[in-house]
DNA sequence: GTAAACTCCGTAGATAGGTACGGAGTCAAT
DNA sequence: ATTGACTCCGTACCTATCTACGGAGTTTAC
């Protein structure tokens, strides 16, 4: 199970520690059986996560199931934190590119523009 | 001192445990005393962390000054790592844009289009 | 029938970058 | 001389997301 999804053993227990899934059913033997519905949201968890949602998120979202409303603002918000992040980047890309690049047109190897630019 | 820079105490004591500066003098009473090399050596870090460097990564910059090239290759690396989440952020925004309209142009409140698409 | 490979459980450790606590000493002001 | 604010130190704790360990039971293959 944990190999079909691409996740360790640990990982799950862990998710399930977490609240995440539910314990699944144990027969006599103490081992965990995993029916459809806990691969399902094994699978929803994991295709959340990807989409840089936390795992309190996740927890968020599921427990939203039937409420579009809140779904979506939960959407926006995450959509207005990946918009931020990427004009903070942008930003740095700015600045780290002339500093290699006052790098590459300096002839002294011994004094570093950017050092000196930290200083 | 902690002030001057914004941040704690705390923080510069940790910055000293991890070899970032080092201790300054101490005298008779045992109070840290902050000599202009220490402060400047502080200032480099907090520019340095600004630009997304890690503690580590500061560490190897300050070590490393007086050989450019060096630098010039630790802030290439930076870039394009950068970059690409740049990259992946600006692919997770189309997503999340397509998925929060989606909901947007979705009339049925107890239905949501995000959480079937996780499904 | 036995050895390898798997699972169980609870707990501890890793990562990064701090933050908080508690008891003791010290400094500045009144 | 006492109060309040500050520092010292070592250690533990925090967030988030796992990952590893150890000892025991189980299942599977030969």
């Amino acid at each position: 199970m944990a190999k079909e999804l691409g996740l360790g053993v640990e990982t799950i227990r862990f998710y399930e520690r977490e609240g995440l899934i539910k314990q699944p059913q144990k027969p006599q033997n103490g081992y965990r059986v995993y029916d459809d519905s806990i691969t399902k949201q094994l699978q929803f968890i994991c295709k959340a996560k990807a989409l840089g949602f936390t795992l309190k998120e996740v927890a968020s979202l599921m427990s939203m199931d039937g409420d579009c409303a809140k779904v979506e603002s939960l959407g926006l918000q995450k959509l207005s934190l990946i918009q931020s992040k990427i004009a903070d980047l942008q930003r740095l890309e700015v600045v780290i590119k002339e500093m290699t690049n006052s790098c590459r047109n300096n002839n002294d190897q011994s004094h570093c523009p950017i050092i000196d630019s930290l200083k």
